[in-house]
DNA sequence: GTAGGGTTAG
């Protein structure tokens, strides 16, 4: 019984923290019993600080296991801590020997947790406070326990607090004691600290106690290798720096912990690590991220080959989905898209003919959802095609039980996008599909990207019907909203924008375009949410819908709100007209006004403000010289009055002129933001 | 130790 218990201590008791301790049911190694005696002895006078030492140390046995104790759940710490206030109590604080204070300070260390919920190592900190005041000096065992507990208690990890407390404590050793273990011990400790802080620095403080360790483990006597002292730096202590590198965001970052890893994969194989300490997945997923940070996909390959030929010489060593999502990852991130896509194919089809073998590296959702982002962004033709059949290969593997490779709305979305984006001819049709069978679905309901992306998809098409289809999906979408009044149905700005965008591509309702951009308006007022400021483009929009009215009889009104539409950009504070707006409105000049005195007097008096804007465009210079009389477009354009240029020549100048020709402060403007 | 969706016009 104590035996098999000892070893799942032991097991507690390594250096990986990352498993939650567990939870005792049973007084499995009879520690409880241990404290009812000693509570025994307490009630008849007869505790010694001996009696008390034995409870604790029966405790301290324990690690980092748990147990249930009055409905709350407690550990060696907790205990050992009311253990030695009782003591004190009964004794005085300096009738207590140091020895025994240590046990609690160990206690503390070891049941230090990651996220430190109980701060143990704040407690260890006080109790040494304490110890100081009582004792003359102290020894460095009881500074190493808490820097132990320092560097296990990870909370505060941006502001690298339990780092800065680890320093400290790490320097007063260094000037107190010159043995090896010790040091070599805080080293290592001090290092950890440093590989899980995310503070500023911290990777060259990790590289610092790198180098001590590695000179100080040339030096050690053989007293010190005897007593482990060489065996501290091994695999794990390597881990720890090469993470604390491959984490950082300066570009040397990944370079250094890809040497580390080398260095560490060279020491393993002369054997120069303890029995069993071998490099870790971890350590080689870090550097093969890092890689992939940079947009180095062929360096994040290459440690995935070296971490193949290693594995064979390893117990524990075997590549995960991890470790080849991130080389994929890696591929997105470089700059060939075509050779992306080509390995990052390769690399799924991989990953899909060997995880038979290799049960660790199956594709998962994090795999295909990276496929799929690699055919978005390559030049290919077919891209939305692909990129939809990656989501139903998922959706394929889903429906089988798979449920490693849940698609997404955000999934579903992205291939709407691309065929928004595309210029496949049945792109809304498909778009629609997608939407129907998101509806349909549990799992990826449509949210307002969806329905912006398809009204996107709805204004390329050349389909008469698309913008009522269009006005059908925003007041489908507000009702949804408004049923579920889950926020990310609702529609912003930018739905508005698609829905007028789709009205003045189909030559749709001026006075529709406009109703929308006045409700949008009366929204944004209402609730002043920044998703539904309008901006320049649905005020351009509705002119150019304006713009493009064909039927005789709806010109006058189109003309109306055109006008009033472009007044009140020149008035609104939450936009001003720009290029695009007198482009727009040249040609609602053009096209909406019959040719004549009152068009002349409008194309004069928008292109002179354009001009003071400093806003003339190609497209500006365009409306102006198209379908405007010769000498207006002359006098506007400042072409010499009183010239002998022929006919000929005038209108030759006015074919070939460009924006470049014209003063440069016409155009000064153009291309602000 | 691996991410991710709409950024629009003439």
């Amino acid at each position: 019984m104590t035996r098999v218990l000892k070893l799942n201590i032991d097991e507690h008791l390594s250096r990986d923290r990352a498993v939650r301790p567990k939870i005792l049911d049973t007084d499995i190694d009879g520690a409880e019993r241990v404290l009812t005696m000693l509570n025994h002895l307490i009630d008849i006078n007869a505790a010694t600080e001996e009696s008390f030492r034995i409870a604790m140390n029966a405790f301290l046995r324990r690690g980092r296991f748990r147990w249930m104790r009055h409905q709350h759940v407690t550990c060696a710490a907790d205990q050992i801590e009311d253990l030695l206030e009782t003591l004190i109590e009964l004794k005085s604080p300096s009738d207590v020997s140091i020895a025994t204070y240590n046990l609690a300070l160990e206690a503390y260390a070891v049941c230090s947790t990651p996220r430190g919920e109980r701060d143990y190592a704040r407690r260890a900190e006080s109790l040494v406070k304490r110890m100081e005041q009582v004792f003359e000096v102290l020894p460095v065992e009881s500074y190493k326990h808490v820097l132990h507990a320092f560097a296990w208690q990870q909370a505060n990890l941006e502001e690298g607090e339990c780092a800065r407390k680890a320093c400290e404590l790490l320097k007063l050793i260094e000037q107190r004691t010159e043995d090896g273990l010790t040091l070599m011990q805080c080293y290592d400790w001090t290092l950890e600290v440093w590989s899980k802080s995310g503070s500023a620095g911290s990777a060259s403080e990790a590289q610092v106690l790198l180098d001590k360790m590695k000179t100080l483990n040339l030096t050690l006597s053989t007293n010190d290798i005897e007593n482990g002292a060489h065996l501290i730096l091994d695999a794990d202590t390597y881990c720890n720096a090469i993470l604390a590198w491959a984490k950082n965001s300066v570009s040397t970052g990944a370079v250094r912990a890809n040497d580390i890893l080398l260095e560490m994969v060279d020491r393993f194989n002369k054997g120069e690590f303890a029995p069993g300490s071998e490099p870790s997945l971890i350590a080689f997923n870090g550097v093969m991220a890092a890689w992939g940070r940079q947009g180095r996909a062929d360096m994040a390959e290459n440690v995935l080959k070296l971490m193949d030929e290693l594995r064979l010489k390893c117990t524990n060593l075997t590549p995960d989905a991890i470790s080849y999502n991130s080389v994929i990852h890696a591929y997105l991130r470089s700059a060939d898209k075509e050779l992306a896509l080509q390995k990052v194919s390769e690399l799924v089809k991989f990953m899909e003919d060997n995880y038979h073998k290799q049960p660790a590296i199956k594709p998962n959702g994090f795999t295909y959802s990276t496929l799929m982002k690699c055919w978005i962004q390559s030049d290919r033709e077919d891209v939305a095609e692909q990129s939809e059949a990656t989501l139903m290969r998922m959706q394929r593997l889903w429906d089988s039980g798979d449920i490693s490779v849940q698609p997404t709305n955000r999934m579903f979305n992205m291939v709407i996008n691309a065929y928004a984006k595309g210029n496949s001819r049945d792109a809304a049709r498909k778009a629609v599909l997608l939407l129907e069978s998101m509806k349909q679905s549990e799992l990826c309901q449509p949210d307002v990207v969806t329905y912006t992306s398809v009204i996107e998809c709805l204004s390329k098409s050349t389909d008469p019907q698309s913008a009522e289809k269009a006005e059908e999906l925003l007041s489908e979408a507000f009702q949804r909203y408004q049923e579920t009044k889950d926020n990310t149905l609702r529609p912003n700005a930018r739905t508005f924008a698609m829905v007028i965008l789709t009205l003045a591509r189909t030559n749709g309702s001026a006075v529709k375009a406009r109703e929308l951009l006045v409700q949008l308006l009366e929204l944004y007022k209402e609730t002043n949410d920044p998703d539904l400021r309008p901006n320049e483009y649905l005020y351009n929009y509705v002119l150019n819908c304006a713009a493009n009215t064909i039927e005789a009889s709806k010109k006058i009104v189109a003309f109306q709100i055109a006008a009033m539409t472009y007044q009140e950009m020149r008035k609104s504070n939450l936009v001003r007209p720009d290029s695009f707006t007198y482009a727009f409105w040249l040609k609602c000049c053009n096209n909406l006004i019959p040719p004549g005195d009152l068009r002349k007097k409008c194309v004069e008096y928008a292109f002179e403000e354009c001009r003071k804007e400093g806003l003339v465009s190609k497209e500006v210079l365009l409306r102006l010289t198209q379908g405007n009389p010769p000498k207006l477009v002359d006098k506007l354009l400042d072409f010499p009055q009183n010239s002998k240029a022929s006919d000929t020549k005038r209108s030759a100048y006015r074919r070939v002129i460009k924006v470049q020709d014209l003063p440069r402060a016409w155009s000064r403007n153009v291309y602000r933001k």
